[in-house]
DNA sequence: TATTTAAGTGACACTAGTGTCACTTTGAAT
DNA sequence: ATTCAAAGTGACACTAGTGTCACTTAAATA
């Protein structure tokens, strides 16, 4: 019908992504995202209308990708397996709490769209709690989990513990190793 | 000799640190600072040549401050007694971790003086660090802390758990008690 | 091949921040 | 009281981002 389109969404995406996640949500511009993309800024906003608008998309975006790799995790195997996949998974997602942090920044919606974006994401987000908490649930359930350590605390330290950049530079295996190590032996129960 | 300074260096440090934790680096303006600090944006410049310079300054106050008061915490308790008392301290200073994020993110100095902050902060940081590691040896030579896990992990750990931040508005003495018993449980030797 | 239509452009008017500087204010010292 | 130097001001020229829109380009289809 017309001509091709000079970048995806996905393109898009990922270049707003390191924008984000390298200079912060004030720092965004469509300038720069336009030099990424090597269109004119004009043609950013045949598409989104301004920065919240653009932003809210792309947050609903990576949530979306979010829920559907964690869906895909193994939710039959015992709780301690599951655990491990769980802490290996959020590590291959380290930038998802940069994306997080994000959604407190989002100011009072402009448009009818980013303001549908905005009840998405929050919808998205109470699914990713509730899953993770169902994820606490089992653990209780099977007597692995320390009874007397709030279900908030765990989540809050589990879903929080990819806030934790390596500093110092540690060997991947090494450092996911012992964040399970400390986690499972303070978390659970031993004999 | 001349007129009453309107603002103190403290005052100026207090909005700063208000402004960058709430926005950002990027997002800092010396027109949001002036009218935080009820002068004019011109008057700023009287102390410091640009954006670069006055927040390296900050950077720098912040993390003397930071030093002075962890050199006051009880270094002759045994290592348990004085971990309890680090954990509270990092609770204290909550916000260290907003301060540390910040020094990434300096750019290229533009003035000697905002070259020497960079170094002097350095400096800081690396002392920082030791002050920790020191902390740790501590903890091997009493054979408290279990032996296969490397200093470093467990400084990154420590240094970083301030970066969690707490979304669940969890009260404070059970957030702390609850991190205090993961880390132990998980770093320390049990019989 | 001509037509259609969405994609893309770049210039325009606007807003907000920067860094500078001649000027005014004010309080301490003579 | 007068002096004078540091403190503070606000206007100026500049840079960089915003949002808009008439216009151009190019791929699909009739």
């Amino acid at each position: 019908m017309a001509r091709e389109r000079k970048f995806t969404d996905e393109h898009l995406f990922q270049e707003t992504k390191e924008l984000i996640i390298h200079d912060g949500y004030e720092a965004f511009t469509f300038s720069k995202l336009a030099s990424r993309l090597k269109v004119s800024r004009g043609s950013i906003y045949k598409y989104y209308e301004n920065k919240d608008e653009l932003i809210s998309e792309f947050l609903m975006y990576e949530m979306a990708r979010f829920l559907s790799d964690f869906g895909k995790l193994n939710k039959t195997a015992d709780f301690p397996t599951q655990f491990n996949e769980l802490i290996d998974f959020i590590f291959t997602q380290s930038n998802i709490y940069g994306v997080l942090e994000i959604i407190g920044q989002i100011p009072a919606p402009t448009t009818k769209r980013a303001l549908n974006n905005k009840s998405k994401i929050s919808e998205y987000y109470i699914s990713m709690y509730q899953q993770f908490e169902g994820f606490i649930e089992l653990g209780r359930k099977e007597g692995v989990i320390k009874e007397h350590l709030p279900t908030a605390i765990l989540l809050g330290m589990i879903f929080q513990i990819i806030a934790i950049p390596n500093h110092f530079n540690i060997p991947e295996k090494e450092w996911i190793g012992s964040i399970k190590e400390i986690l499972s032996s303070g978390m659970f129960k031993h004999d």
